[in-house]
DNA sequence: GCTGGATTTGTTACCGCTAACATTAGGTCC
DNA sequence: GGACCTAATGTTAGCGGTAACAAATCCAGC
């Protein structure tokens, strides 16, 4: 079903039904009618990838996720989404599983769609997918890194982009003086098993260089692969053994691993926070359902998707490039790290 | 970037660069070369808008889920992309939010595409959605419908597509034999929040069809919108409250309903399962992490989505249409509901 | 009744790429 | 050494739509 048998089917020539579908109001009353019953008896689709060709303008916006199961990343493309769709956007998402090398992939097979914008996760890149985003950017496409809000390296030379997220040294201090603003001097980071998840390990290092710099003693272990629960529950008991370097407060790279580690204390009736307070990051739904609630670090997801959609538009609109923007985020207290530590350090 | 101007920098013309991307093998190995760094040199990126237009060939699965945020159906789209991209296909997916309003507007956007196949949620569909499914069948087009395995309703006269997923009917009795088993007999069923999710609401429907078949009585019930885990602390406090019917054992829509309420449960120390057996549905991560952990149905979330690709490749190798699968789910007995009920019941 | 502008529809070329066929160069065989 | 095959590359047309310009139709105004 092409253009051309609606046309024929109405008695008339095709650019009148392209005319149509575009601008209604530009055809006559009397033809409008034709058009409309011969559309609906063909059931017609318009075909995209002709229309983009003849046009040369992209309604597309392609955007490269870590993962799409994880509520961190789902949110946010679902904030993108919204944000597009109501503009007339195509979104076309792909997802890298934290690797940088299925991200250059990904991104050059997301290129040969021609999208009218581009948005990727972090600004870490294989040299490949960074030349790719340069050309992309250099062409006139905005280029938008999420999740991060970080200046530029000082060393580095490369292309800079728009970048709409948050700031993850600021979060690991964050984390790190809440503990010990709580009291606590030996404390421990569980960093996520994702070896790649850069901005959980820049968490982690932030923490641990503030914590020293208050003279606190800081342990940083990795969590093992798996159910993140599981290794959670795994870490407590490392944490906890006998031999280990006792500590007294534990942050985590995100909400499942603290959770884990949360349930796992109950089980052995280990009291938190007043042997061990447990700090997550994410503030996934379950983090608030457990008792004590779990602190954590409550993160803009919907925002970065919706603000990255919002810019992404007006840039396109304006011609100007986006703009970067800093997303607030909050570290919640519950239970889990209640109050001023009183007991013994 | 065109192949134009890479087949100029290279001194030959646009379709021996063509040729040479795919099918090197035909191109003389010193033009080859001279191909190879063109390519290198401009960062030619393939259109594929002009590459499908022209061989009227087309690699893209489209898919329709529910949503993308809930674990259930993001597993089942890894599954997918993952059959998929292994052999050169591409995913586009899109969400409806479970209204089938929406479902007929995506499909309707990724028809636009031309896809090679086109990939459902369930077995309910506008009727508009319905005929253009119908169409696309018709036209050759593999349609598969996901998550369902039902019988075609005896009355309805519609085209029928290949489905790949379960019968909710057998899970919903399923559900009320495992606790009729356990000797409970006031049941009550706890529907999801989402009105148009027709499969939890078929579950329910079956459930209470098999409970009172049995002799038992059943409450059912809906839970509020909003967060899941709250809604299920909510609802058992309904099912606890003085005025509401006694009921010895509850059956819910999904794991996060009745997480809330095994919590809930926790709370008020409400023996579970001694006052109060639970059942989730879907094995959510939390699931048996909890204590008692949740029984719960395991559902072949990932499978869905890899068997699905494995028969749209097939289908679409061989030209013959996709086969129905009906794939396997059990029932994890675990403390929420464990052992056969001693007590008064 | 004719002119001139507005309204409506059509014609032509082209977007970037590929299929099908055409051409050229290089080597083999008798 | 010319016919003949093979390998390598080029030419032409067209995928389904749209932009830009051209033509036809209609009506107001004098």
């Amino acid at each position: 079903m092409t253009l051309q048998d609606v046309a024929a089917a109405a008695g008339v020539t095709s650019i009148t039904v392209s005319r149509f579908l575009r601008e209604p109001a530009v055809v006559a009353p009397a033809t409008a009618e034709r058009i409309r019953s011969a559309l609906a008896q063909t059931g017609y689709v318009p075909n995209k990838q002709a229309g983009l060709l003849a046009s040369g303008v992209s309604n597309i916006v392609a955007a490269l996720l870590p993962n799409l199961a994880n509520s961190i990343f789902a949110e946010t493309a679902q904030g993108l989404s919204d944000g597009l769709q109501a503009a007339g956007f195509e979104l076309l998402l792909a997802s890298t599983g934290y690797s940088l090398e299925r991200e250059e992939q990904q991104l050059r097979a997301l290129l040969g769609w021609h999208p009218a914008a581009v948005v990727v996760t972090g600004r870490r890149h294989s040299a490949g997918a960074l030349q790719l985003l340069a050309q992309a950017k250099a062409a006139g496409t905005p280029v938008i890194e999420i999740w991060d809000h970080h200046p530029p390296e000082p060393g580095a030379r490369r292309t800079t982009f728009t970048q709409i997220g948050f700031n993850h040294d600021q979060v690991g201090r964050a984390m790190a003086q809440h503990l010990l603003a709580a009291g606590h001097r030996k404390l421990a980071y569980v960093d996520s098993g994702v070896a790649e998840d850069y901005r959980a390990h820049e968490r982690g290092l932030a923490f641990a260089t503030a914590a020293r710099a208050a003279g606190a003693r800081v342990t940083v272990c990795v969590a093992p692969a798996g159910d993140a629960f599981d290794a959670g529950r795994h870490v407590l008991g490392e944490l906890l053994r006998p031999g280990a370097a006792a500590v007294t407060a534990a942050a985590f790279a995100n909400d499942h691993l603290a959770s884990g580690a949360l349930l796992e204390a109950a089980r052995r009736k280990v009291a938190v926070p007043g042997r061990l307070a447990l700090l997550g990051f994410g503030d996934f739904a379950i983090a608030r359902q457990l008792s004590p609630a779990l602190s954590s670090v409550q993160l803009p997801r919907h925002a970065i998707g919706a603000e990255t959609a919002k810019s992404l538009l007006d840039a396109l609109k304006h011609g100007k490039p986006a703009l970067s923007v800093a997303l607030p985020w909050t570290l919640a207290q519950r239970g889990s790290s209640a109050g001023p530590r009183s007991g013994p350090g």
